[in-house]
DNA sequence: ATTAATGCAAAGCCTTTGCACCGGA
DNA sequence: TCCGGTGCAAAGGCTTTGCATTAAT
């Protein structure tokens, strides 16, 4: 059973389905973010009549009453994990497709100098480098990749 | 004419044309990041015949040469300015919808720590702070509208 | 005359929603 | 019985694309 409280001091109860806890137990089996695609793969191994509108509305849920995050890494589509830290975020490499993780301090830092200069409250931070990992780097896969692109 | 080169050296040649200069134009004006629906909006007072698939096809030109930048702030939609530095982010107020701008040397610290860290190159980096502005925490503005929603 | 750029409409993704049905308290 | 949760299919919003036409060199 999840509850949240509701702005009037009500508690609202949500079921733990069958459904739900498949699909959270999904996004906290997979190492790093995960998209919708790759949920309704997973969700569709374990129990076939699972349907994407119950994907969505969990994560929904889920994101309404704090369990997860919701990150938009790509042009289009989002990515889904268990809420974490704001200093958490995220690298995206161009040539692998690979999304790593990564923490540092100087983001604190960061939404402190922001905060006190822009009168700005900060409630979340998305941080999403893109570039080249190291192994793309030394196998120059994301240079022969653009080539590949530009003819 | 805009001018890019391509992989092998050959020079690609475009034309701006009348509806490419009018959307850039605009997008200079646009005080801020500017999305496509508020484009197709302006551009259709100056000359209702540009299309919605020209301007999304001359944001996808001012991409590739290089003169505008491209971000996702909200949940769905990108919006779109004049390319700028690294240092350059954004915060989005989820009371009134505004995008600010604002800029920190910081960036360029916490990219320099990653890439030392990791060995990731980093070539682009998409930072959105999202809380609540001043005038919104001043008015209490989003307060309200978050009641409303629960609701 | 050749090639790029455009407008239009259709199609493509991702996501949300209406509705009928099901199942647990 | 009641009410939330589900599956299905349809609809929505944003973006891309195929095709015929137009414009420019």
């Amino acid at each position: 059973m999840i509850r949240n409280r509701k702005h009037s001091n009500q508690l609202e109860k949500y079921v733990l389905t069958p459904q739900r806890q498949l699909i959270l137990e999904l996004i906290r089996k997979s190492c790093g973010p995960i998209d919708v695609k790759k949920l309704y793969q997973l969700t569709s191994k374990k129990d076939e009549s699972v349907s994407l509108a119950t994907i969505y509305r969990s994560l929904t849920l889920f994101k309404k009453v704090g369990l997860i995050d919701e990150h938009r890494l790509g042009k289009q589509g989002c990515c889904y994990e268990l809420k974490q830290s704001l200093e958490h975020q995220h690298m995206l490499c161009k040539g692998c497709g690979k999304v790593s993780d990564f923490e540092s301090p100087l983001i604190t830092e960061l939404i402190k100098a922001i905060q006190d200069k822009q009168g700005f409250t900060i409630e979340k931070v998305e941080l999403c480098l893109q570039g080249t990992c190291k192994e793309c780097q030394d196998s120059n896969k994301s240079v022969a990749e653009k080539e590949l692109k530009n003819e």
